[in-house]
RNA sequence: GCCUCGGUGGCGGAAUUGGUAGACGCGCCGGAUUCAAAAUCCGGUUCUGGCAACAGAGUGAGAGUUCGAGUCUCUCCCGAGGCACCA
């Protein structure tokens, strides 16, 4: 029996749809318009297997939405600047434009393969000029209107490579190559003004009806807004005051600490001559800028000796300590610490043996009696120990607290938001040229408008560390457009955020010599659905959300929110393998030998299993795509990704799993290729008479369609999947039935146009064999009857006590007697009842009978 | 450490609003076909006891609400993603 031969099919259905310009599209104001879009990949060599996931997820919406009517707008492009462009610079003397465009090429080929529907014409790739000066330009405007600004702020450096790292280049506290003990170091940076946005983008939230939840909590929660006070404490023997941002004013008179950040320019001026102070804040640089290992690490202060005044207490004193874990980047980078109510001061004050005055107790506590153990008390309650606060809860005494500290001056109520400004710039080459010009006398000039783009110089050498922009001899220096005299460029890049917050509206009109074309855009964005990675749930996307507010201020384009939709998927996991000295596997490396233990296939020796993880080149437990792309053709692979796992869940990759739908595709074909009997001709009418068996199926036909909108509508690919294949049983059995001819073509058919989307090419090659014209890629999606989706009789669940006891066959809405009846008839429940009567019996039309006894 | 999500058979997962737990697929077991194998087809498959009819248990652990809980509430355990310079 013929196999479906795969391979002569998807390719030369992807050429007849690139012939017929299939997936092409322009703006059409008389049709309804639909954008689909996934994340654009950053081209690291070739593609992986989420980068399969991503983009099936998002041509079937693409191909679904075109089958419905919409005008589809789905395009492909590259994210391309980046670090490891570098690293393979520095690893292997590649130029980072050739490695990258090198890539592309091998990563444009390889999902080609896949079939996607793709308007390839508006391809585009960050790390070009056409695309990468408009960048330029909108950084100027952005400078004009408020919207970018320079500060000093710390990086990590590697003193050994005089190179800025990134954190996931430090490495517990190290360098990743020098292994140097990274130092924390201040450089002038450029920012943009995401924190006025702060308020907008939280409330925004709402109108993202179309977001998972969850990302919608994560971004309130990054955004981070709290109501508290801006207090201002005197210091003993000082003129200036130390400000601190608490939202628990109302536990002040439990304050028996403060402590500011290492970073805090008042332990900087205190450091001056101390040497115990110097040295403790190295210590703390040394944990570099990434705040998950600032917050691990223990819990560290030093006492400065400074006093701070208590603004109520007479005579009371705070003792002020420098601590590692106040973040100088958060309220004012300086806290008081009441160990009674908040945990991390608490664990503070234990360690430092420092007082715990308890200020609130629950209500019902003997207020003499009440005292902290070895956990805060963080619940509502009342006062005490608080003089004018005493007896209050918390709203009160907060309100109490707040006009008092105004009346004397000591504080003012704040909002204070987490969400801190968005440093854009980058001591790196491979990225876009911020375009400013640093003069000796003039400052920070911006380049002039008619001198853009800023080309990224190609004529660059990686033999010294840090940024090669920084030692090439001519690009750097040039004239000063505002004097004239001898100055130097910016050698700092744009972070890449900066390129994944507009291509999506650069992709309306990608060839545009402005950086929008307002027309288009404003036919086509928002994007109606954006797919990726969970991992982007809050940077990406948030940068996302302010930039398009930017391009709105400065008169780009009309609209706030880029992304009207969102999905976001699960990883790609598969189980790792290691040897016997513990080195990983890649699962090529591994055979499952005759007693069904897995050895290694260069010859015998034990392999350990470990559980399903992230696929990762570090633990090698990676499958390529393209080798199962050449094994089982794309339809396979993407049936796969489909029909296991639900699209946001991680999704294990089996090849049981592949072999699966490989099988399910040759069943499909076979149903086609090898018909047990005479069909009747495309499109011939329905016969007055079908059998029951038949009609039965003819239902089912009508029924799938039904659910099937309703789990592609919702994004549950893998029900849709399961509900076409049950349809596609009910097919099979009627496949030696004469009688049922024509019902086994038209279930035939549907099949075909619901798993086009799913399998475009083995659906047109259906489509073709069955003698049908036209391309399943451009017809529209099936109608169903409504009058056929529902049956007259319903089976229902008769439960005793709760528990399930059989079932009984009733005609559909019937009334609770005629339900009462047939359940109590039941022998299990005639049994249960032991002759007697039910207390109590509960009828859930078309559901259940629970018979309480 | 903080924010967020998840945990259901041997496995991936189904289960509108609280109403038949295990759809569909994988794997496994048995059978057909075959000289044999692959492929294909048929049947079975949550666990425990039983030849069976059937009985009992069962959705990470423990408690609670309810006629009824995978679904709601509380406490706990485990895993994953993010934490601002990976993209």
């Amino acid at each position: 029996m013929a196999r479906y031969n795969f391979r002569n099919s998807e390719a030369r259905w992807q050429k007849t749809w690139q012939d017929k310009n299939c997936f092409k599209v322009s703006e059409d104001p008389d049709r309804p318009k639909y954008y689909v879009l996934e994340m654009f990949p950053y081209p690291s060599g070739r593609i992986h297997m989420g980068h399969v996931r991503n983009y099936t997820l998002g041509d079937l919406v693409a191909r679904y939405k075109k089958a419905r009517g919409f005008n589809v707008l789905h395009p492909m492009g590259w994210d391309a600047f980046g670090l490891p462009a570098e690293n393979a610079a520095i690893a292997n003397n590649v130029p980072p434009a050739d490695w990258t465009r090198e890539n592309i090429a091998t990563m444009r080929d390889q999902l080609k393969s896949m079939g996607l529907s793709y308007d390839w014409d508006r391809e585009l790739a960050t790390c070009e000029q056409g695309y990468y000066r408009h960048e330029q330009k909108m950084f100027l405007d952005f400078l004009k209107a408020g919207l970018a600004y320079r500060k000093e702020s710390w990086v990590n450096w590697d003193p050994i490579e005089s190179t800025v790292l990134a954190n996931e280049q430090v490495i517990d506290g190290r360098g990743w190559r020098s292994g140097a003990l990274v130092e924390k170091k201040r450089l002038a940076q450029w920012f943009l003004k995401i924190s006025d946005y702060s308020e907008e983008l939280l409330q925004a939230i709402d109108t993202l009806d179309r977001w998972p939840e969850r990302v919608r909590l994560m971004q309130a929660n990054w955004i981070g807004r709290s109501e508290g006070m801006r207090l201002e404490f005197n210091i003993k023997g000082r003129e200036d005051r130390l400000e601190v941002f608490s939202t628990r004013a109302d536990t002040l008179y439990g304050a028996t600490f403060c402590a500011i950040s290492p970073n805090h320019p008042l332990a900087e001026e205190l450091s001056d001559g101390n040497d115990g102070l110097t040295e403790f804040i190295a210590e703390c640089n040394r944990l570099g800028t990434s705040e998950a290992a600032i917050e691990t690490a223990e819990k560290k202060g030093f006492d400065t000796g400074l006093e701070i005044i208590h603004p109520f207490i007479e005579e009371k004193t705070l003792p002020l300590y420098v601590a590692n874990f106040v973040l100088m980047e958060y309220g004012t980078g300086a806290i008081f610490g009441c160990p009674g109510h908040d945990q991390r001061d608490l664990d503070f004050a234990r360690k430092y043996d420092l007082d715990v005055i308890p200020v609130v107790a629950p209500k019902d506590a003997d207020a003499a009696e009440f005292s902290i153990g070895n956990e805060a008390y963080l619940e509502d309650g009342i006062h005490i120990n608080s003089e004018f606060l005493d007896g209050l809860n918390i709203t009160d005494a907060k309100a109490a607290v707040a006009d008092r500290l105004e009346d004397i001056g000591c504080g003012r109520r704040e909002i204070n938001y987490r969400l801190r400004d968005w440093g854009v710039s980058r001591q790196r080459y491979w990225g876009c040229p911020i375009p400013v010009i640093n003069c000796d006398d003039c400052g920070v000039v911006p380049v002039p408008e008619q001198d853009l783009p800023v080309e990224l110089p190609m004529d660059v050498s990686f033999d010294q560390p840090g940024n090669p922009l920084d030692h090439h001899p001519t690009w750097k220096d040039v004239d000063c457009p505002s004097c004239g005299k001898p100055a130097r460029r910016e050698t700092d890049t744009f972070d890449t955020f900066f390129e994944s917050s507009w291509y999506f509206a650069r992709f309306c009109c990608p060839q545009s010599a402005e950086a929008l074309d307002r027309a288009a855009v404003d036919y086509w964005m928002p994007v109606d659905q954006y797919i990726g990675g969970i991992e982007h749930a809050v940077l990406h996307l948030l940068y996302s959300r302010f930039f398009t507010r930017a391009l709105e201020k400065c008169g780009y384009l009309g609209l706030a929110e880029p992304f009207a939709g969102l999905m976001t998927q699960g990883m790609i996991c598969h189980e790792t393998y290691q040897d016997q000295d513990g080195r990983w596997l890649f699962p090529d490396d591994v055979v499952k030998n005759d007693d069904g233990k897995f050895v290694l296939a260069s010859g015998v020796g034990d392999v350990t299993i470990g559980r399903s993880e992230k696929m990762s080149k570090s633990k090698k437990n990676v499958v390529d795509p393209e080798l199962i792309i050449k094994e089982y053709g794309a339809d396979t692979a993407r049936l796969f990704m489909l029909s296991d796992s639900p699209p946001d869940r991680d999704l294990d990759w089996t090849e049981a799993g592949i072999e699966g739908a490989w099988r399910y595709i040759n069943r499909l074909w076979r149903m086609v290729s090898e018909p047990k009997i005479e069909m009747p001709v495309s499109g011939a009418p329905m016969p007055a008479e079908i059998d029951d068996v038949a009609e039965k199926v003819r239902r089912l036909v009508h029924q799938t369609v039904a659910a099937v909108n309703g789990d592609l509508d919702r994004f549950h690919f893998n029900k849709a999947v399961a509900r076409i294949r049950e349809l596609t049983n009910a097919i099979e059995e009627l496949r030696d039935q004469d009688g049922a001819a024509w019902v086994y073509r038209f279930g035939l058919e549907t099949v075909i146009k619901l798993i086009g989307p799913m399998m475009p090419h083995i659906a047109e090659e259906m489509w073709a064999e069955m003698g049908n014209d036209g391309l399943i890629a451009e017809l529209p999606w099936p109608d169903y009857d409504e009058s056929l989706l529902v049956e007259d009789t319903v089976t229902i669940a008769v439960q005793v006590n709760g528990k399930t006891k059989g079932t009984v066959d009733i005609s559909r809405d019937a009334d609770q007697e005629a339900a009462e009846a047939v359940a109590l008839a039941l022998p299990s429940v005639e049994n249960s009842l032991n002759g007697g009567a039910p207390r109590k019996v509960i009828y859930v039309p078309n559901r259940i009978v629970n018979v309480v006894v």
